[in-house]
Parts: C-alpha cells; structure tokens; sequence
DNA sequence: TCTGGGGTCCTAGGACCC
DNA sequence: TCTGGGGTCCTAGGACCC
C-alpha cells in the first residue's frame, strides 16, 4: 500500500445545538430548537435542531412558528453567532495542526482535509478524536477520491462515524438515490432533470453532458452530469476565503408600506453594509438592493458604480435604487448588498454549487 | 406550514459598439 | 429601408449552499 491523496469531509454533528449543550450541561438530551431570537411567534426559522428535535420532524429552514408547534416541550434558544464562530475557529484550528492537513473551510461546521495517506480512516479517526478532545465536539468524516465523492459520503458516517466513498463504490452506493440528493442539486433542479426522464444518481451518471446543454447552459449542464458520476476536483484549497461582497437584509416583523419607512431602513442598511466594507478597505463596484414584497414576490435592482466610491456615494446610490420600489406594494423584506473589487489570487467560490470544480 | 440571513455563481436578454 | 454577426457590459432573476 503507498501513501495516496484523499479527500476528507468533515462535517461536526448537530453543530450549534452541540455548542448550546456545551455552555449548559443541563439541556444534553432534550429536544433543542435555535433560530431568530428564539421566539416562535416571530417571522424566522430553525437554523440546527438537536437530534431529539429532528425527532419529531423539525428541520433546518422551517418556520419558527412550526417547528414550535411540532415540539412543545422544545428548548428555544436564539441565534448566537459569536460563540458559534468562536468554537468554528478551534475546531477548525485543531483541523490545521492534523499532520500534512490541507484544510479547506466551507462553513461554521464543515471543512475539506486534504491529505496524503496510506490508511484515511485511520488517519480519520485520528481528527476525530483530536477536535473532541480540544473541543468537546463530535463529528462525521467523509472519505473520498474527488471533493463531491468525499461530500457526499459524510452522510453516511453521522453521527460520529467515517464513511468512504469512491469511483469504485459511488454507484453501488448512490445509484439508485434521487437525484436531489446531490450537492449542488436541489428541488428546482432535479425537477428540471426529471422533465428529462432522469430521476436517479444512476440516470444521471448515463447522461450525455451535451445533452443537458439545452435544458441548463453550456457551463452546469456538463457539470450536473459530473456531479452524476461523483466526477470533479480532487484539490483542496486553502487559500484564504476573500469575501466578493457583503450584504445585510432585514425580514420586518409588520410589512412596511410607507415610502419614509422604506428610505429608512435602506439607510441603516447601508450603514451597515459599509461598516463591513470599510474593515476590508475595498473599492465597492457594484450595489444591488433585493425586494420581497407580502406575500411573496421577490425583486432585485442593481447598479454598477464606476470607479470608487465613499460613503455619501454609497448611502445615495442605495436611496436610489430604492426609487424603483413600486409604490403602495407592502414590503418585508430589503436586503442591501455591496460587491466589492477582488485581488487576482483569491481563490474560487468557497462553495461549489457552481461550476468550476 | 409559510417561509432568516449571509454568501456564491450562472443565465437570459437588452443596449451598445464595430 | 431592412438588416448580418460578433463582442462586451449591464441589469434582473434564479438556484444553491451553510
């Protein structure tokens, strides 16, 4: 046996309903629900539930209010994005200290491992023990030949275990799944693909990538037929992560509907925004403000800024945008979202829903 | 059931230029 | 007067991820 590059994925179990535990013992076993601020009658939705939750069918992204009403007896609790982020950067330390680690991050909770090895459960195991014993925290492993085949084989390992999936394994394993459960394939597409008469991962894996060109472009129609075959990338990057850009939206408790109302809270968005974008000190390019009018039409409006901006530059061209809000629409929700110039190193997207990987 | 907030990338179509 | 083909830029919208 010689020494080989893999994949891993490492995905922490029930991430922030583990770290709520953590800070207090006294919840480990109850059904725990995080989302908003933790109060069920306000518009917002479950961001983790504890396996005891998920128990009775709540999930991530479902409304607050439901999930409430599935489990009486659940604990809520708000969203505390700064303990989260704090016990993200030492599991994700531990991660970088892992002998010959390559480590990629994709999220709070989950990270690729690049790594060469003889044994990868082994050494999977090994990073399994190591981010508990630092942190308290369990998770899953995938183990695979490309970064999809790894991603997808973590599911298969929770909790707590390593699971490897390769070219040799991947349709034995995945053939006969719908098609959805791909990474980068969600309800829209693989309704799309079943318009072609492909519902499973073995379907998709048969197509012709030309033949999808029609249906979904030049650039994802070959991809979803890569992602059929497990086929990709097999390089983990850790590049560090260069924002493109950054955004703040707002879901009002009570729609707005006055034109003042509007103004206002474009302006404090765009306050915001620019507290983000003056930490990096990058030339904002672009700005695009977003739109949901009640009960649920999106819009989207945007404007390119040539050369540089300021400040007053920004907050005037975001009351701009705002001009194309139809009057007299209730609305709940504007979101507000500045792109800024990248440096040429920085690395791809640091999510690979799209093409490229 | 009634749908958050922070991100990334792709595609279609119109405007404009040569 | 009716009209090509290619390229680029921009806006709007869509899809997906955690």
């Amino acid at each position: 046996m010689s020494s080989i590059p893999w994949v891993l994925h490492v995905d922490l179990d029930q991430f922030i309903a583990a770290v709520e535990v953590l800070r207090r013992p006294e919840l480990a076993g109850k059904p725990i629900i995080v989302g908003g601020r933790g109060d069920p009658t306000e518009r917002a939705v479950v961001s983790t539930a504890s396996y005891e939750a998920r128990a009775f069918g709540v999930g991530s992204g479902m409304p607050l209010r439901i999930a409430a009403r599935k489990v009486p007896d659940a604990v809520l609790l708000p969203v505390d994005a700064e303990a989260y982020l704090a016990a993200s950067d030492e599991v994700m330390a531990t991660l970088r200290a892992q002998p010959g680690a390559v480590v990629q991050v994709l999220g709070w909770d989950e990270a690729f491992v690049g790594v060469n090895t003889e044994d990868p459960e082994a050494y999977a195991r090994q990073l399994q023990a190591a981010v508990l014993e630092r942190t308290q925290l369990h998770c899953s492993v995938g183990v695979g030949d490309t970064l999809v085949r790894a991603k997808n084989a973590t599911d298969f390992g929770k909790p707590a275990g390593v699971f490897r999936l390769t070219a040799e394994n991947w349709l034995t394993v995945m053939g006969a799944k719908p098609t959805k459960e791909l990474w980068g394939v969600g309800n829209k597409i693989s309704a799309r693909l079943a318009k072609l008469g492909i519902k499973t991962v073995d379907e998709l894996a048969a197509a012709d990538p030309q033949s999808l060109v029609p249906e979904f472009g030049p650039k994802m129609g070959p991809w979803y037929a890569s992602l059929g075959r497990g086929d990709g990338s097999s390089t983990v990057d850790d590049t560090p992560w260069v924002a493109r850009g950054h955004s703040r939206e707002t879901t009002f408790q009570t729609n707005l509907t006055e034109p003042d109302q509007v103004n206002d809270a474009v302006s404090q968005l765009a306050a915001e925004v620019l507290k983000d974008v003056e930490a990096e000190g990058r030339p904002v390019v672009g700005l695009t403000l977003k739109v949901r009018y009640a009960p649920f039409t999106t819009k989207t409006h945007a404007r390119k800024i040539p050369e540089t901006f300021d400040r007053g530059d920004v907050l005037a061209r975001a009351l701009d945008l705002a001009g194309n809000i139809e009057p007299g629409r209730p609305v709940r929700l504007l979101g507000l979202r500045a792109e800024m110039t990248m440096p040429d190193d920085a690395r791809q997207g640091h999510t690979p829903t799209r093409g490229g990987w």
